[in-house]
DNA sequence: TATAAATTTCAATAAATATTGAAAATTAGA
DNA sequence: TCTAATTTTCAATATTTATTGAAATTTATA
């Protein structure tokens, strides 16, 4: 396989991937792009690349900047805007956690901790029951992961994998 | 708020969250009903309560019991099958966790694994290196991950949570 | 500041995904 | 086995989501 052949392969993965993640194709395939790319790219090469069109790279860069993965970089001497992908695989992955807590974890929160023990007098007593002893199962858990979740964030890669895989021993 | 308030927003919640874990809204809407019902559903059930076609339902069923999330179960003296979700969350996350290793994880892997250490004479040297450097990187976290996935999986709530948040203090 | 290059926006359109509903298949009980 | 209840399938349709492309805006520099 060459490197033409083995970036595609990457390109597609990613791509995929991002769709089972709620993430559009061509955003993971553009974040693919920059993230094996050795220097910073244009729009007009992420164009060129992906056959793809201006407003859409656009706002999937736009995106990709909110997710804090991509950011913009300057070249003097160089009109056109350049655009590099965060290339430490530890940063990228606790960055992505870091936004999806924000964005999903800490809501899903919310709304448990909003129908904590409701009472009501209007329906069979057992519905009732049921469902305050899921969601106080549901937010249990998801506080307990929001704690994991912070602790994934602030630690370093070599720590973090070093003490949980000791774990398996 | 009153149960079916509280439900409701759960039910949405859930859907929400599904979305953007690229699963339909309408199956992770089945399943918060399956989990906070107090007893098996029958398909007429889940379509009175969230007014969605028979096929609808018919088939998020299937997934929702592909992703081994959900059950049939038999009611002596009743014909129609019933429907139950797993109830203990632990069981759940685990659950989900583990065909999210299998469908997404390990195809990853092997599309890393497949494209490490590529050498190619036709094009600048400094693009194939780059590249290399970050499938390693990135095969390395994955297989990281996939073990700390595997310990997941395999332990029980308590001895998880309560081991890997006592490396918090 | 004027101009042209570059970028962004967004209505229109395309593509992908989800949903319906009725026909076909399956199943349980008579 | 036959029949009616139940479930599944899948082509048609609707809905949602992604993408385009050209106009509007912004930006760098002459």
């Amino acid at each position: 396989m060459d490197y033409k052949e083995g970036r595609a392969r990457i390109i597609d993965a990613w791509g995929q991937l991002g769709t089972n993640w709620g993430i559009s194709r061509t955003m993971a395939q553009i974040h693919a792009l920059l993230m094996l790319a050795p220097e910073p790219m244009t729009t007009d090469d992420i164009i060129a690349e992906l056959q793809i069109s201006r407003g859409n790279v656009s706002m999937s860069l736009r995106s990709l900047i909110d997710w804090g993965i991509v950011r913009k970089v300057y070249k003097p001497g160089q009109r056109k805007e350049l655009y590099e992908s965060e290339k430490d695989v530890w940063e990228l992955a606790t960055q992505v956690a870091k936004e999806r807590r924000r964005r999903e974890l800490d809501p899903i929160i919310r709304v448990l901790e909003d129908v904590q023990g409701i009472e009501d007098n209007t329906v069979m007593k057992s519905k009732v029951t049921e469902m305050n002893k899921m969601t106080k199962q549901l937010l249990k858990f998801s506080k307990q992961s929001d704690k994991l979740l912070s602790l994934f964030i602030k630690s370093e890669e070599n720590w973090f994998f070093g003490k949980v895989l000791k774990l398996l021993k």
